[in-house]
DNA sequence: CCGGGTACCTCCCTCGAGGTAAGTACCGCA
DNA sequence: TGCGGTACTTACCTCGAGGGAGGTACCCGG
């Protein structure tokens, strides 16, 4: 299977949260979906550069279990699927809220410039410090 | 060195804070030191059931760089360290305080079935408390 | 003298998340 | 005829986070 080993005996709600948005590509995924309502497989992955198509549907799989999304298949000659984020998808993005604002303050403070989806298309993995 | 090999260039803030928080304890560590005020190593240690010396101390560091938490040591003869959050790391702490009650909500409303499923016979973290 | 406690460090190893590449089945366009 | 686009799946590989075990230097209680 692709569900991966988690979910265990969490402590605290953190810990729980924290599972589900565990995952190199969830937050920006969530974050896409927030801002763009709907988004097909390949949107996502333009959206995501640099993101695998494995690691991709993986993720949105685990998203789908989790009932952060919905996956809507229209079974049509080419191909389409749309993602939407649900209700539980839409209040995990509120409260992820203040986490985003902590984390733009940090990255302000730290003097690091907010790269923007453009640039990060170009660069695959710059690795700075 | 310890250091991992994060801090790509972030696309949002959620990126940055999560960066931040991911690490196996961070959560249960932000947590301990929120409950406390403030801990010593070995009280840390057993405050988080499963977690390697080594890792603790990686961990420790890295919130220590990140300016999350204080390292104050005392020159005593038995070593004596103690761990304290600074003001980022409170602000992280109030940041992820609706995470943690989406969490909880996640837990209560699905949780009772995957708590059942993860079985208490096994029960690699005796989530003490 | 021995064990236990403090707060680490260092080497070694596992295991799984994530990346790479290829295959699938079907279509439209040039 | 062949390429590009749709949305995947499958197999394989890498690499690093995290775990395990042992070492360090010092002291105290039994």
């Amino acid at each position: 299977m692709t569900t991966s080993t988690r979910r265990g005996p969490y402590v605290c709600g953190i810990d729980a949260a924290l599972d589900v948005v565990s995952g190199k590509w969830k937050g920006l995924i969530l974050w896409e979906l927030e801002e763009h309502g709907v988004r097909r497989f390949a949107e996502l992955r333009r959206g995501l550069p640099g993101v695998s198509e494995k690691v991709l549907t993986q993720h949105l799989r685990e998203m789908e279990a989790d009932d952060l999304v919905v996956r809507t298949v229209y079974a049509e000659v080419p191909p389409r699927v749309e993602y939407a984020l649900t209700e539980h998808g839409r209040a995990l993005n509120d409260a992820l809220a203040p986490l985003g604002l902590w984390g733009s303050e940090r990255i302000r403070r730290e003097g690091r410039e907010l790269v923007d989806h453009a640039d990060a298309a170009a660069m695959p993995r710059p690795a700075a410090v």
